[in-house]
DNA sequence: TGAACATATGAATATCTGTTCATATGTTAA
DNA sequence: TTAACATATGAACAGATATTCATATGTTCA
């Protein structure tokens, strides 16, 4: 464990992060950029939702830095910010599926 | 990485579970617990909490298989059900803390 | 430039969720 | 049994949040 104790504000952005991975569309999302980044219209297809929905999602998880994007052309591509994303669902996956 | 696909519905467990660690007052609960048991009392007086707060948040957790329960006398003694939930945690402060 | 496409944004709404208050259950010791 | 204490539970309310619809922004290509 950690040796200092976490400051009060720690704990409340750590339930903010947590929150953000609490949502099953925002978890889908993620899902599906394990093995690479993906536009926008080819998440809103995969998971058969409105665009305007994974748009307002997608956003949630750029704001709080779990994805990140790059722009081709008319297309914008998001991808998985950095391994700790991937790592803290397969944790999460590991006590689910137990 | 897990070499199968989750099914969809397994993407909502993992949702339901991170929702649990998705709110300050049960992180903070779960935190007080790191190195030990404690009383539904002692955690209320830690946190400066009403008890039923902290009662109906131990229930969410115990539910959730986070936390388990010890009976002495009039006290319930609550400690952490496993090592997964601190592992959890502290995954997710490196990612809060760096 | 303008049409067509891809994505983003704002407002509105319906649903969900945490806390509080009041009350119930359960335990101990006299 | 009864009083005192510890914890749990149910209902109600307030605040948060995901989705939808309508519209705006931004990009390409003719």
């Amino acid at each position: 464990m950690t040796d200092k104790i976490p400051e009060l504000e720690i704990l409340f952005e750590l339930a903010d992060l947590f929150k953000v991975f609490g949502d099953s569309t925002r978890l889908r999302i993620m899902y599906t950029l394990f093995d690479g980044e993906r536009s926008v219209g080819e998440i809103a297809e995969l998971l058969n939702m409105e665009h305007s929905t994974i748009s307002h999602q997608l956003r949630v998880l750029r704001t709080n830095k779990l994805v990140k994007i790059r722009r081709d052309g008319k297309q914008i591509y998001y991808s998985l910010d950095d391994d700790h994303v991937k790592k803290v669902i397969e944790m999460g996956l590991d006590h689910v599926l137990e």
